[in-house]
DNA sequence: TAGTGGTCTAGACCACTAT
DNA sequence: TAGTGGTCTAGACCACTAG
């Protein structure tokens, strides 16, 4: 996905104004004015057209935003649909502090289920990781991940990481989407013992579907205590 | 939002061909060529610059594709964030029939925590809607909706509609964005009477925050029957 | 080899904003 | 009036793809 963008080992005129002005008002307050066109075109001596051309990727990006007559300014930050965020980034938003313990990580010949989750043939190696989350010290989650062994070779073999998305980004396999289920439901003999409460005490059920792309990278199934969380999701954008 | 793009009467000549281009290719199947930009710059007369920044438009909206040294061709269409439905759209996207009961349509003095999702003060005019949705037929949800009342005058004496968010569309505010939070739970005697469930029963709450840019405009409380419900959602795009 | 999109130049006139 | 972004021209060379 990055822009490399050099060429023959020059790098493209548009490409450098571009990232110039990224520096130069990246951490600037919204409304700040960035350079102005004719200022760039004196200060890279290019055409006028090509300092248009860095700009409008920026604009494109929601991070510039001109108005006509007055000037380019940073822009407000647009809001944006939930970023796909795996359990410790959620309790780490939440400033409670996520632990995980790996039951089970290990291969295995994927049943009819997730086969058609991870649009599989029933008894193609994936990879199943169960581990038991706690927040702040109590047990908050079961979670199931089953991941496409083909897409991460290696993967029981390198460490397995605190957070599957930090270890997912690394080989550019985070999701991008993912589609979602939930539905609450009460908690089995299993599962009560592992999150420490009743049998039968009602639990939140969340399955998800994470791609990238048109590849299908993970399917998660999780239960939660239901008096330890709260699915908390933004939905749609601003623009 | 819609670009009217005239000057002085005289059409932008990068408008007229980013809308030819749009109507000539407009239903064609993915990986269909659209005109190449030589091909536009002799039929509409125009500098090559200007037909790119017709196409630059289109393919920043996702409907055309370029592939440097093969051409312009309509794109797959991009996977979107989740709409931001209410109980109708839902159900009717599942293929059930969404039928609803209302049980309650007043204004009311907001109680604090009404007042607070909704940015106003204690005792600020709202309009409460409490209605029992089925599904072909049988209990799914109670949901009660509060309104902010400056924002939708006459609301109530306009008729109430089946679906709020078809109502909210035609006075122009369709909530484009939503905070959601989704947890577990057991029902109380009040509602599991209505949702025809014993007391003590799994149900699954929903509340939304509805909004349009920075107006807030509704707050949801939902309670599903956990056995007749599951929610579904997609999360983030593609790009 | 012919055609495509990608990049880039060096100008121009316009409407608008601020002073 | 000076400066800004918006539009537009008429070229140019490049890398890449396809026949």
């Amino acid at each position: 996905m990055e822009d490399v963008l050099l060429r023959d080992g020059r790098a493209l005129k548009h490409v450098v104004v571009r990232e110039y002005v990224r520096a130069l008002v990246g951490d600037n307050a919204p409304g700040s004015p960035a350079p102005s066109e004719r200022e760039l075109v004196h200060r890279f001596g290019v055409a006028r057209m090509t300092v248009r051309q860095a700009l409008d990727a920026l604009v494109t990006e929601g991070l510039l935003e001109r108005i006509p007559g007055r000037g380019t300014f940073v822009a407000r930050p647009r809001r944006e649909a939930t970023r796909i965020n795996g359990y410790t980034e959620e309790m780490t938003r939440r400033g409670l502090l996520a632990e995980s313990q790996t039951l089970l990580a290990r291969r295995e010949q994927a049943g009819p289920g997730v086969a058609r989750a991870l649009s599989l043939t029933e008894g193609d190696a994936v990879i199943h990781w169960r581990r038991l989350r706690r927040g702040d010290g109590t047990p908050v989650c079961i979670e199931d991940n089953y991941l496409n062994e083909i897409l991460l070779p290696g993967f029981l073999q390198t460490g397995m990481p605190t957070s599957l998305y930090d270890a997912l980004a690394r080989r550019g396999l985070r999701p991008t989407w993912a589609e979602d289920s939930i539905s609450a439901d009460t908690a089995g003999d299993e599962e009560a013992a592992l999150l420490e409460i009743e049998p039968g005490t009602v639990v939140l059920r969340h399955s998800r579907r994470g791609m990238v792309g048109e590849k299908i990278v993970n399917v998660s199934r999780s239960v939660y205590r239901a008096d330890r969380f709260t699915m908390w999701i933004q939905l749609g954008s601003d623009s």
